[in-house]
DNA sequence: CGGTGGATTGAGTGGCGTCAACCTGAGTGG
DNA sequence: CCACTCAGGTTGACGCCACTCAATCCACCG
């Protein structure tokens, strides 16, 4: 099977032969982390970045009261805190949800690719900014979206960046997250993360029995939540 | 002066006078813009980027009944949509919200900086991560903050954001920002606002008459907003 | 001196929070 | 093979934060 990043990259322009060559030997080992366990510590600062070659995690920001917000879910492919390769120290936490496998690669490697290797950099540098463009997604639908559309915002988003990696097809994914974890991700309470579901349940916009999402009618889904993939730059560009 | 670029990302690490002379000489024109007008269209694909040298602008995202969520507010030095020179199009749009002067730099000089210019090419990237840095601390503040906690914890990032710039001290700054502006960040509505913006009035943690806003007490502002500003990033560091 | 954008206030409503209980299924150990 | 445990999901009662609608006030300006 071929190198996440390299079809996560491939999805928004060509890699040359040796680009990928030195995405493919980039990492310097492969660590496994439980479910629950934290990848990366709020406030440390590290000389390595870690890469999802299996697993979700997520990004979290603590409060004082305990309460937290999730900032990002990722999977395979994504390169979660590649920006703590020129950002310290690091603004939050990293977290396995599910048994994660993890590609670590030191700073220094990357170091080296902004030297000698300019396109390659822009990918790495695109790959942040379209982390931003999430985030920016999801200040709106947190902002602006009622709950329902708001949860049915991110089942789209999540869909098609699961897709993109082969992840999902036929409107069906595995989404390992349970209802408190997506209450800090919506800034809801779990209480009423678990209406929201049944409202989506009884409306058909999705079904969701164990840890498997459908969408019986992605275009009405999309239409709810007012759903537009743009952000996600899922077109194959010069860059 | 010195070039407000130059001046933000000195904050964070020491420019070459070669890195310096390049920046200072990068931009193809100078444009100005009237408050209100648009300054970048969503789902345009430009040939350059824009560096503000005078005046506010926020990057805003419409929903189709019209309301709106800014999603940054933008100030002296910042490169406002350098992001648009890997992703395209633009997921939002870029207004002016008072007057401004605008530097606007060519992508093809970009591209340059990054085919010859390592470091500096990894401060223009740390710019935009720390763009998405302050993303992720707004997620926090409006998924899971009371809207008076909101408020001041916005107050205090702008306060020190403009101190670095030379556009703030003595704890008080022009914030040329309507409420019905303000609402479109905080996720709020109008009325809310301006009823929260009297608590923290009432309450002296602000004052705020015409566009001046000024803050008694930092310590007990930050306190209250649960205000960290690691996630600036405002620290000189090799990177 | 009327027009206009922005700030302010009041009344009524509803989305979502909190608290507290209860249900369910999967895993575990006797 | 069944009692027990425990995490996660579900439900009800009740209250508050923030919304909507609508009016009014104020400063500035042509």
């Amino acid at each position: 099977m071929p190198h996440p990043l390299i079809s996560k990259l491939g999805r928004r322009d060509r890699l040359s032969d040796a680009e990928q060559q030195i995405l493919e030997t980039s990492a310097f080992s492969v660590h496994t982390f439980a479910a629950g366990e934290e990848i990366v510590a709020e406030g440390s600062t590290s000389d390595y970045s870690c890469l999802i070659l299996e697993g979700w995690a997520s990004r979290n920001k603590q409060l004082k009261d305990g309460r937290q917000q999730i900032t990002a879910f990722h999977i395979l492919g994504d390169f979660v805190d590649l920006h703590s390769f020129l950002l310290k120290p690091m603004d939050h936490t990293v977290v396995a949800i599910t048994a994660c496998k993890m590609a670590m690669v030191k700073h220094s490697v990357v170091k080296e690719i902004t030297e000698n290797h300019p396109h390659l950099t822009r990918m790495l540098w695109l790959s942040t900014l379209i982390d931003a463009s999430i985030h920016r997604e999801w200040l709106v639908t947190l902002g602006r979206l009622p709950a329902p559309a708001h949860l049915a915002h991110l089942i789209c988003e999540l869909y098609l960046r699961l897709e993109a990696v082969g992840e999902a097809k036929d409107y069906s994914f595995v989404f390992p997250v349970t209802q408190t974890l997506l209450a800090d991700a919506l800034g809801l309470s779990t209480v009423h993360v678990n209406r929201v579901v049944q409202e989506l349940r009884r409306e058909k916009l999705i079904s969701w029995r164990g840890a498997r999402v459908g969408i019986p009618n992605f275009d009405r889904l999309k239409l709810f939540a007012e759903f537009d993939p743009t952000y996600l730059n899922l077109l194959v560009e010069q860059r």
